[in-house]
DNA sequence: AGTATTGATTTGTCCAGGACAAACGAGGTG
DNA sequence: CACCTCGTTTGTCCTGGACAAATCAATACT
């Protein structure tokens, strides 16, 4: 049952490895070395595919590819927590005991007590609060379990499901937009993260702006024609932090290139942490700056040079 | 402003056509003709992305690529309602005028009276016949007018999201679950669509039945083991129609050497309208059919040869 | 001591052109 | 009309080379 092979085809979907970098690793560094059929064609086992996901994630976390893959499994083990034990610490003293409780749930897949103690926690602190102190660093935490090996993809896919609906519920439940400005959220093409604009709608929701939700992935001239279709003012994206990083400014520029004048970009999400705004492009670090962001633009800040 | 040119990366994220497609494209039909920049790498402008997400959409119809890569701009335009008239009255029979109507609202953009007809119907039809009945139709003529190039990929996302959030809406609001059997609902790494999956949760969830929503895109090696952590019965799956029918097959029979015999595999979605059960496998053509198999389980039938 | 600069190495992506099997379509035969 | 055969179409994979951008390491400078 675990002896089935994957084709390269199959191996670069799963993986997010893409063929030619499962070719040229094989060429440089003898790994992955998969069997070949009837046809030469790479067969991958499994245990190479497993082998590669975690290469993937500890290359996520700033490893070196060339370190990696000339590592024995043991060594590659040893390495997962790679984390300075000062970083260690900060991140205790920033995330709330609470919040590690609240991951306990997802790890013994139990959806029913999840949802009801993140329910509890919404009634308790307001919407505005929920997502800042409990669905943002949750979120958080859950990526840096990933980080470290200690969460399965299956873990991390359901708590995503779960609070998407948590968080879409609760916007359901607010009085309906008309508001300024008008919010395009979106997410470019290779980008399947939602929560983190789920989140921003919720704080531009709540202050009465008007969302436009397209979900995720959006090819980039779709995005103009939907600016334009419903005259949008501000067209904002997200990037997760498992986004190449060094596309991310060509493809702002890009897009800014297909937006009119009067169109506002913002990005944001983890993976925009190392950038910084530039002309027609306003680049959103934290929640709290979305709130600041919005009131600059409301208060006609935001003419272009 | 639309001077702006595409790296084949993009292009291959933005329209869905692997390198491999792109290049030999070229090289066979000489079209797409690509700039170069000064490395020699190809830069399509845009136009020719827009000629490529045609060209996509037509061949997702049926037409063959031979043809339209050497066809016109004109013959490519008269070619979209490919369509045999005897089809066409069909479909008119089967769809209702409403929910032709229904559409309206999508393609003016305007999310608030999309909701508001939609909500109306749900509160009069009742969960279940508004998923079979509502849902499921106008699902289904928004992949038409889609195949027709009568809407925008934005208005589809849109329609996509919107549509979403009222089902997820309803399911929250029905009683938790804890019933049998226990059903995971996701979809293959390639597959990003998931009304479908959500339509056939409401089902289930109103039967009874315990629902694992995991999203879409799961690596195969992944729904093995989330079956394995979750004490699945049944895993379900779901594939667009713009799913490559080709690689249906082989997926399903690797899935299944994945997953224990214990395990029900089931398959559904408008891209296995071809295929029919096998021996392990489960193929469902259509919501009602869902509650027959669900029936079946239940009944005991489920045992495998 | 800390920072800027320069050079070497690593690494991902692209290219060309060849090969081939699976899918498809046309044409003939029962 | 159904079934088979054979040529054509088409997507995917292969090899091996090339190169620029990112990163690292070592030196020189303030």
């Amino acid at each position: 049952m675990n002896n089935s092979s994957f084709s390269i085809a199959m191996v670069e979907r799963d993986t997010g490895l893409s063929k030619d970098v499962l070719r040229v690793w094989e060429r440089r560094y003898g790994f992955p070395c998969p069997l070949r059929d009837a046809h030469g064609e790479r067969q991958y086992p499994a245990d190479q595919v497993e082998r590669l996901r975690t290469i993937k994630r500890l290359m996520d976390q700033g490893h070196r590819p060339g370190k990696l893959l000339v590592a024995s499994p043991d060594e590659l083990a040893a390495l997962t927590p790679k984390r300075s034990p000062k970083r260690t610490q900060s991140i205790k003293a920033a995330v709330d005991e609470t919040i590690e409780a609240l991951i306990e749930p997802i790890r013994q897949h139990d959806a029913g007590a999840y949802l009801q103690q993140m329910q509890q926690r919404l009634a308790r602190q307001g919407l505005q609060a929920f997502v800042q102190d409990t669905v943002a660093p949750l979120t958080w935490r859950i990526g840096l379990a990933w980080e470290e090996g200690r969460i399965e993809v299956f873990e991390e896919h359901l708590y995503t499901e779960l609070t998407k609906r948590l968080l879409r519920q609760a916007i359901a439940g607010l009085p309906p937009g008309g508001g300024t400005p008008r919010v395009i959220l979106t997410s470019v093409s290779e980008e399947a993260h939602v929560l983190g604009l789920l989140m921003v709608e919720t704080l531009l929701a709540l202050e009465g702006a008007e969302c436009i939700p397209l979900g995720t992935q959006m090819p980039l001239l779709e995005i103009a024609r939907a600016a334009d279709a419903h005259a949008a003012d501000i067209v904002a994206l997200s990037f997760s932090v498992a986004f190449p990083a060094r596309r991310i400014p060509g493809l702002l520029e890009q897009l800014r290139r297909l937006l009119p004048d009067r169109v506002a970009l913002w990005a944001g999400g983890s993976g925009v942490r190392k950038l910084s705004s530039t002309p027609g492009i306003e680049i959103i670090h934290d929640l709290p700056q979305t709130l600041a962001a919005l009131a600059d633009f409301r208060g006609g800040r935001h003419n272009r040079g």
